[in-house]
DNA sequence: AATGCAAATGGAAGCGCTTCCATGGAAGCG
DNA sequence: CGCTTCCATGGAAGCGCTTCCATTTGCATT
């Protein structure tokens, strides 16, 4: 059977030396000769010692425990791909830095919902806390934790969060940017744009970004309309109707996100329209939809797994004091227009 | 500040017992009068205490922590939907039940992917492992894990594992066999079938029922052809497109699951075939691409999130040893054929 | 040779909880 | 009425680790 695991003491008897340097060791800690240190490690091996996390984290009061939380309607039914990838590289992160992650989905706007991550990082001690969109820009909820000694990281804040906490993501207004120039480019000049909702200010510079290239062209609130979604599929093909029966008729919708475009692309598949040919249409993320979609989306892509290793690797080196300066940093990835098959000349 | 959470013996003096008493309320233990545990409960309400769990784990020896183990490519990027599905109800579960769950994915195939998942759980003490497929049938890491003191509960196990340990799952081979009956009712008499990858039995499971409707209506390999990919949009494209030049002339393809699916449904775009007029096309599980994909996908439905949840409960009420009986129970949750449009008569 | 100081080690005291065992009193029994 | 039995409670001993502080050792200074 099962046997009991070797304890410290274990390992500390096999090398001949006092339970606390054995601590040292497995500590990285100085002071300690190389020659011991060698025998512990020994030892270790032999045994095949492992700490006890619930022992070190009693006596230590570090409980190497990170929390994820994000926001997702109990009832659309994935997480979508956005926090799965984040998820992922923060676990890979984890992993890599001898943490574990606790990750917590929080409906939101539910009334109690501060209460429950307030909960969860106290009663399980967590040190840090990775907050996704739109938490990431609930400041209230980030000084709150701020106030129990939880350090914070904010994935893509967009509005005051930015540059006042630590935080990571990419650059959505130049992203925004990025698709209006491409467009413009090709000759548009009637945009339809489906936004997110209004808490997730990330999503909002995509718009802005978008209304600055407009702006840059003398093309005024005239030549486009904005339309606010929640980044369902559903809400994208419901918009995206009422867009193409506007008044304006838009030659290319522009989208915050991917899972919005595809619901775009099937609205215009559903009245018969050639895409890219009679409309052209962008995402947002990159993510797996934009590729599997007829035709394959042309959005701007962003680095999620990537964004949440980073996260992970911010929250750790503020944990550690190491390698970081006191004041928030932001950590900023590239993004990148991806070209298929959505976009066409008008 | 912070201003340390109280601790147990707070408790016990502010509601004049002694920290056992204390302790047996929390844990629902006998022998207290109702005076008494109602003198606890509020003093525990008013210091707003929360038990420390790594204290407790240390002490009583039970960690409350489960462990999700899940393959996934570590390139491919997104951990799929059905995993991410899996993962949330799971999650869910957890938070009803007051346990913790640790997400792990380990590649598959790697030489030390036993190794990666028994560390796992001895290094953190996981009391309970929900293991995804291809794990579910993989026999011999289950046995370790169990003969380590670790309960285990399988999702969608495919093999001998069904049945020998606890497992929660749909009737893939019913589900198999439902679609080729719906594609045999419209008329279709050759077939083109993605299958998964081998190792992951339950997905074989659906084609073994596909298998049974042909026999059953007297067909045999000769009218169709079974490729295998894995799983990926990408080998759906590569494979389907193998299947259209295939002398046999396939009029439906059915696929493993929805990805594969998609990726055949824009093979067939990029041949300029209308779907389902030229072709019919089917999936499996039902994941969000299903809907978004156009024309929106015939498939069947897979309850996954509930299936996630369904296999915490499980393994929850396993190790309390509470309302279950001692041997290996399989709950089988009800799939369901969902037409949508890219399947027609022939 | 005496002094100082840093590096290397160990002893002891907990971290906050549960478990085992002991205690006192109320109830049950012949 | 003395005995066992059961219930409600508390005391004490750890779970496996880290932290604080004391001690020992090596070696450069004066």
């Amino acid at each position: 059977m099962t046997g009991k695991r070797p304890t410290i003491d274990d390992v500390a008897r096999l090398s001949g030396v006092a339970r606390v340097t054995v601590s040292r060791v497995l500590n990285g800690g100085q002071n300690v000769r190389d020659e011991v240190r060698a025998r512990v490690m020994q030892a270790v091996e032999r045994l095949d010692y492992k700490v006890n996390p619930q022992a070190r984290s009693l006596a230590g009061g570090a409980s190497r425990l990170l929390a994820f939380v994000f926001a997702s309607d109990p009832e659309s039914d994935p997480n979508s791909y956005y926090e799965a990838a984040l998820e992922l590289g923060a676990l890979r992160a984890c992993l890599a830095l001898g943490y574990q992650m606790l990750v917590q989905n929080v409906p939101d706007r539910t009334p109690d919902c501060h209460k429950r991550i307030l909960e969860l990082i106290t009663a399980q001690r967590c040190e840090g806390l990775i907050l996704a969109p739109p938490y990431s820009d609930d400041m209230i909820l980030i000084e709150a934790v701020l106030a129990q000694g939880c350090k914070v990281v904010t994935v893509s804040p967009g509005g005051g969060s930015r540059g006042r906490f630590d935080g990571v993501g990419v650059d959505d207004e130049a992203g925004g940017y990025d698709v209006a120039v491409e467009l413009l480019g090709l000759g548009h000049s009637r945009f339809g744009f489906l936004a997110g909702i209004e808490d997730h200010l990330s999503a909002n510079l995509r718009l802005k970004g978008f209304q600055r290239a407009l702006a840059e062209r003398g093309l005024d609130q005239a030549e486009y309309v904005v339309l606010r979604g929640d980044f369902t599929f559903r809400s994208g093909t419901h918009l995206a109707a009422r867009l193409l029966d506007h008044p304006l008729r838009p030659t290319a919708i522009v989208c915050a996100n991917d899972d919005m475009a595809a619901g775009a692309l099937s609205a215009a598949h559903a009245r018969g329209l050639t895409i890219p040919r009679d409309l052209s249409i962008t995402g947002f993320d990159d993510a797996p939809v934009a590729a599997i979609v007829w035709p394959p989306l042309t959005t701007v892509h962003q680095p999620v797994k990537a964004l949440g290793q980073r996260a992970v690797e911010l929250l750790v080196a503020r944990l550690n004091g190491t390698n970081i300066e006191p004041a928030p940093v932001f950590h900023q990835l590239d993004h990148a227009l991806v070209r298929r098959q959505t976009t066409a000349p008008n």
